[in-house]
DNA sequence: GTCTATACGGTGATAGAC
DNA sequence: GTCTATCACCGTATAGAC
């Protein structure tokens, strides 16, 4: 049972990762919600209050099916899996980009506290990424890891714009297996 | 000496570069030209033609900064390391991301000839890339090549993207040397 | 909570004078 | 080529009735 102002989040969530945060408007929440943008206002006052809470619940979200970088039982390939797979999955159920990938283009335009929001997304995905993978020393040093962490994210993210342009997730195959390769070569490299 | 057409493309590329399609207005480039909303019309009718013309314009000119895929005395390292510096430098001077990575994340609202152009310009790093890579046949085989291609292409456009929203070149740094250090490491493992 | 009505600036685009 | 003037529409946002 969703309330009506879970439902605009869950709209605006859609068009955000369609076209934007210029490429959505009240009214269009509006209508796809049924009912009339006056009556968005009344749950988001502006722009900025939306466009804010839905890159909280997205960032929140996305931690939360992140989960623990290495729980039991965890080896760093399979960490690298499940990372990678989430963003398999977020671009197989909606055929979208990520959310803060989208956002992340727009910083120019963007209202302050969004801006912040999309930062502290961007962090806490190095974060876990540099956890997930740093935790394994075979040639694995922690500056090394924190610049592995990036270059996963920004490949994954890249990755889901081409998947979302050319409308083909093999984009975000050719990304997670390429971080998967990564991690074996370097593996061998350090132990050979 | 530039005449007002040119401006007008130039204006326009750094607008779409800041905030993508939907970003600017004709009377945006008009203020900074110097002339009127309607001057802009006389040279571009539709905002699609402009777009339009600033697209191609970026596409010939990255593709002819790129130049042969593998000249006479290069090497794999010494070609990704061009390919990557492309990048670095179209963010060093401007601050701001990839034209034709912007407008991938607007897909779904680009006329139809901007997008062809946006794809376009992605088939064709792709397949300069995989030229690069592909002529070295030291543990390369073709279809390899392609997803290494893929995927240096989107960690570049994802580092970009991350370094315009936290204002800071080492994503671009970070993904350049991942590219470089991959080469490596595959080459290593091949030849042992 | 949702509505109608409305303010007011921005937007792409055009007609016609110079 | 560039201008002024204007169009119809869309954008965020608000006031006040129900």
């Amino acid at each position: 049972m969703s309330d009506k102002r879970t439902e605009i989040i869950d709209s605006a969530e859609n068009m955000v990762r369609s076209g934007g945060y210029n490429g959505f408007s009240f009214r269009d929440i509006a209508d796809e919600v049924g009912i009339k943008s006056a009556s968005v206002h009344y749950h988001f006052p502006t722009k900025e209050d939306l466009a804010l809470a839905v890159a909280i619940r997205y960032k929140d979200n996305f931690l939360a099916a992140l989960g623990e970088p290495s729980p039991e039982g965890s080896t760093p390939e399979s960490r690298i899996a499940h990372y990678s797979g989430l963003f398999q999955t977020a671009f197989d159920t909606s055929g979208r980009a990520c959310l803060c990938g989208m956002l992340s283009n727009e910083v120019v335009l963007l209202p302050e506290s969004v801006k912040q929001a999309v930062i502290s997304f961007v962090d806490a995905n190095v974060e876990w990424l540099q956890q997930a993978l740093g935790l394994d020393d075979k040639g694995q040093t922690k500056p090394k890891s924190k610049e592995a962490a990036q270059w996963i994210y920004c490949s994954l993210q890249g990755a889901m714009s081409a998947a979302a342009l050319t409308n083909d997730r093999t984009w975000i195959e050719a990304a997670a297996r390429s971080a998967l390769e990564r991690f074996y070569d370097r593996v061998e490299k350090a132990s050979n």
